[in-house]
DNA sequence: ATGCGTCGTAAATCATAGAC
DNA sequence: GGTCTATGATTTACGACGCA
C-alpha cells in the first residue's frame, strides 16, 4: 500500500512528456481547428482518451499550445505546415 | 466568441481567438507569507464573509477584490484536486 | 441594480525533463 | 555532466453568465 502510494505522489510529482504519438494527435487536432482551437468538453474526452492522458492535461496542453503559437507565430510556421500537409493527405483518401 | 475581447484582423488565424483586455492587471505572484495565510483562512472556512474579507486583505495588503478572485481560484482548485482523486479510484 | 457564486480561459510564472 | 530551452503544470485575473 505504502509502495502504491509513493508511487502515485512520484508521478505526480515527477512530470513527463507526453508520447510522441499523443503530441501528433494533438498538434493535428490544433493545426485543423486553428481559427477556433477551443475544443469542446467532449472533443477534450475523446482527445483525452486517444492521447492516454487526463482532461486537464489536454487542457492545459491546449492553453500552453494557444498562448505559445499567438506568441510566436514565425517559429511555428514549419509546424502549421507539416500538419497541414498531413491534414490534406488525408483527406484526400 | 466570448470571453473578452477580440483582435480584428483580416486573416490571421489568430484573429477570432479569445484575448485578454489591454486594461487586464497584470499576473502578480503573491508572497510565501500572503500564500500560507490565505491557505490558514480558507482551512478554517472555504468562503469568506464580508468582515473577514475585509481583514484578510488589509492584513495581507491586497485588495478585497484580489482575496475574493483567491478563494473563487482556492475552490476551484480543491474541486479539481477531488476530481483526480476520485477518477485515480475507479479503475 | 448588486454582488458573489462557478466555469473556462489568458497570460505569466514555476519546475524540471531532456536536448545539446 | 553542466547549461539551456522546451514543455507540462500552477498561479493570478477576468469575462460570461447564473442565482439570490
Amino acid at each position: 500500500v505504502m509502495i502504491l502510494r509513493s508511487r502515485f505522489l512520484d508521478a505526480r510529482r515527477k512530470r513527463r512528456n507526453f508520447s510522441k504519438q499523443a503530441t501528433e494527435i494533438l498538434n493535428e487536432y490544433f493545426y485543423s481547428h486553428l481559427s477556433n482551437p477551443y475544443p469542446s468538453e467532449e472533443a477534450k474526452e475523446e482527445l483525452a482518451k486517444k492521447c492516454s492522458i487526463t482532461v486537464s492535461q489536454v487542457s492545459n496542453w491546449f492553453g500552453n499550445k494557444r498562448i505559445r503559437y499567438k506568441k510566436n507565430i514565425g517559429k511555428f510556421q514549419e509546424e502549421a505546415n507539416l500538419y497541414a500537409a498531413k491534414t490534406a493527405v488525408n483527406a484526400a483518401h | 466568441h466570448k470571453d473578452e475581447k477580440p483582435e480584428l484582423d483580416p486573416n490571421n488565424p489568430v484573429a477570432n481567438w479569445i484575448h485578454a483586455r489591454s486594461t487586464r492587471k497584470k499576473r502578480c505572484p503573491y508572497t510565501k507569507y500572503q500564500t500560507l495565510e490565505l491557505e490558514k483562512e480558507f482551512l478554517f472556512n472555504m468562503y469568506l464573509t464580508r468582515d473577514r474579507r475585509y481583514e484578510v486583505a488589509r492584513v495581507l495588503n491586497l485588495t478585497e477584490r484580489q482575496v475574493k478572485i483567491w478563494f473563487q481560484n482556492r475552490r476551484m482548485k480543491m474541486k479539481k484536486m477531488n476530481k483526480e482523486k476520485s477518477d485515480s479510484k475507479e479503475q
